[in-house]
DNA sequence: CTTTGAGTGGTTATCGGTATCCCATGCCAC
DNA sequence: GTGGCATGGGATACCGATAACCACTCAAAG
């Protein structure tokens, strides 16, 4: 059925049949609508028949090529399989999507080489903005960026030094929040559960929050457990938190890199018939589905994850814009995205 | 800093940084390793210092207007943020790498004219195949992937008939085995908790698969709650399991359309008290990250997403290859992804 | 010493649109 | 009536790669 192999229409072919040039085909297509002088208006209608009637479909290859407009934006995240970062794309999406562009994805599997390698292959698409996720890169992948001279959104941080646009909030402060929250409630000795690289930076980050606050409380430190690679699954938390109370008992509450480890770590004590939040309370990050969902509820900080990626988005379309219409660049901004710690019953 | 408004470098330029012609530039990067001749190697480790050096990345959107190969596979899922189909992209991503293809992601939302919309968009960048979830389409859909003459392969379901090649299973066939077990187990009023609306195909087969193995027991029917619009969340499910005891008291054993509706549904048993399994037994579908780490686990089906993603990028690259090499189609090919009963302790 | 052939790298044409410049037209105001 | 101005649409030159063809080199064979 499908592909009868011919030549497919082009729209010289459509001038031809209509009796025009190419350019005008081309401006029937594109102006939205035409003014509506009438001689002009009917013209358009006998193009677009035309295209219609002969199965004429643009061809958007061509047109980037030409017009030197991909009609995309780029967007890097760890992994499509964690509902924070999807969410965020989800964001991005919509926020571009009302300007006609679409989200090109791509994942880095939390490791900076495949970040890099990643935004090669989207680079060679000629993205006209990109968005990344987190704040630290490989020096190639800054040169590229640099070099592509397009606009450059960071995300879920806020670096020291930024490569151009910023959407996030700190980690560290975010993970700090939670213990000065944990300790205000009566908790004296807290642990962290985290990855054990720092392959992903938004998790060092919150440990070294989780360390600076407990320094400043004066609370008993070092009580962490490190497991495995990012992102650190349910089944690692539920390991991670038996680890933690074995080899520190007097641990009455635990921070946890994030919600899904938290999860895994509330389970695994329900399991072994530990209270919750009786012999060792449980926080989380994320505010995941799960965390709202499970019994007892996870205390959590909550980030509005879609609200990142609109942000990026609008910000992303309005740096866009201004290297489009003026030539010029639009002065780095930066954008606080608000946390707060979500109270719930597993503390 | 980024873009020093300068025109991006182009292949010509590294062509006489290097003193060569273009055409020798793009020889060099495309010739996978170049037979090694002495000479020739050392031209090429020079040209691709160049490049390197003067930050030359390729452009793919000249090089596919040129080439007519677009360089990319293009795949609509319902959501990002369902780990099943993102397992699933993943598995296509893995596949199709291999030959230098990229995947460009697509989300329906579960709505068949967003799917329309979506593929509409994807196919006027002139993707080399198409991979779908499901086997429902719009009429116009279908007549677009037609008329695109490209391979297409529909996943996660086993349509009467596909458009084309199909790599699935019956989830009919999967949750009407799930009843079973749960009649095996000694369970004899078996509700089922899903979306309201047939939107989601999958939610739909799953609703019949129940209904048919019910009704082939001889258990009571009918027993059925809807919620919301798909994809239904914990929340939902947490609402659903109420409804449904309330409704039919003497349901005890409950199947959801998926594992987070499932665990939604869990969590509210163990917040009102109700022993599970000891007053109601909860069966999931999807074997979901959270189904193997709750307490209790989740009984559910499992099916191998990433395969699914796996078998259908290398069905597709294989399509793809015959159309290119021999110019001609690959005939029709359905692969069976098998599923299994997870028992676990929740029923 | 010449022929042959494989392999290398240059030259040119081309893909299908859009940007740009330009002229023709028609309307209005003076 | 004529100049000015806005507007529509044609002609042409690209955009940045690759395909296809060609010229040349060098080594081995005759």
């Amino acid at each position: 059925m499908a592909g009868t192999k011919a030549r497919a229409v082009t729209m010289a072919d459509v001038a031809a049949q209509v009796g025009v040039s190419k350019m005008t085909v081309s401006r029937a297509l594109n102006r939205p609508t035409s003014s509506a002088r009438g001689s002009t208006e009917a013209l358009r209608q006998r193009i677009l028949a035309a295209c219609e009637q002969m199965g004429y479909v643009i061809d958007q290859t061509a047109r980037t090529f030409s017009s030197k407009r991909s009609g995309f934006v780029a967007a890097v995240i760890p992994s499509l399989n964690n509902s924070n970062f999807s969410e965020t794309a989800q964001g991005i999406t919509a926020a571009v999507a009302a300007s006609g562009l679409q989200l090109l994805l791509g994942t880095s599997d939390y490791r900076l080489e495949a970040e890099e390698q990643m935004l090669r292959s989207l680079l060679m698409r000629r993205p006209e903005g990109v968005i990344l996720t987190g704040g630290s890169h490989s020096p190639a992948a800054r040169a590229m960026l640099l070099a592509a001279g397009i606009p450059v959104v960071e995300t879920w941080d806020l670096p020291a030094e930024p490569i151009e646009h910023t959407v996030g909030f700190s980690n560290a402060a975010a993970t700090a929040a939670l213990v000065q929250h944990l300790h205000g409630k009566g908790y004296r000795s807290i642990g962290f559960i985290g990855g054990m690289s720092d392959r992903d930076s938004r998790g060092a980050d919150r440990r070294r929050g989780y360390a600076q606050a407990v320094a400043e409380l004066g609370l008993p430190a070092g009580r962490v457990v490190s497991v495995g690679q990012p992102p650190m699954s349910m089944a690692q938390g539920a390991q991670a938190v038996q680890q933690l109370l074995q080899q520190w008992p007097d641990v009455d509450a635990v921070v946890c890199v994030s919600d899904l480890s938290a999860f895994g770590a509330l389970s695994a004590c329900q399991r072994l018939g530990w209270q919750v939040p009786g012999r060792i309370a449980i926080a989380g990050f994320g505010d995941f589905e799960v965390a709202k969902n499970c019994h007892p509820r996870l205390t959590t900080v909550a980030v509005d994850c879609a609200a990142i990626g609109q942000a990026a988005g609008e910000l992303l379309l309005r740096a866009i814009d201004a290297a489009r219409r003026g030539g010029q660049r639009l002065p780095p901004e930066v954008v606080n995205i608000p946390f707060h710690i979500e109270q719930r019953e597993s503390t």
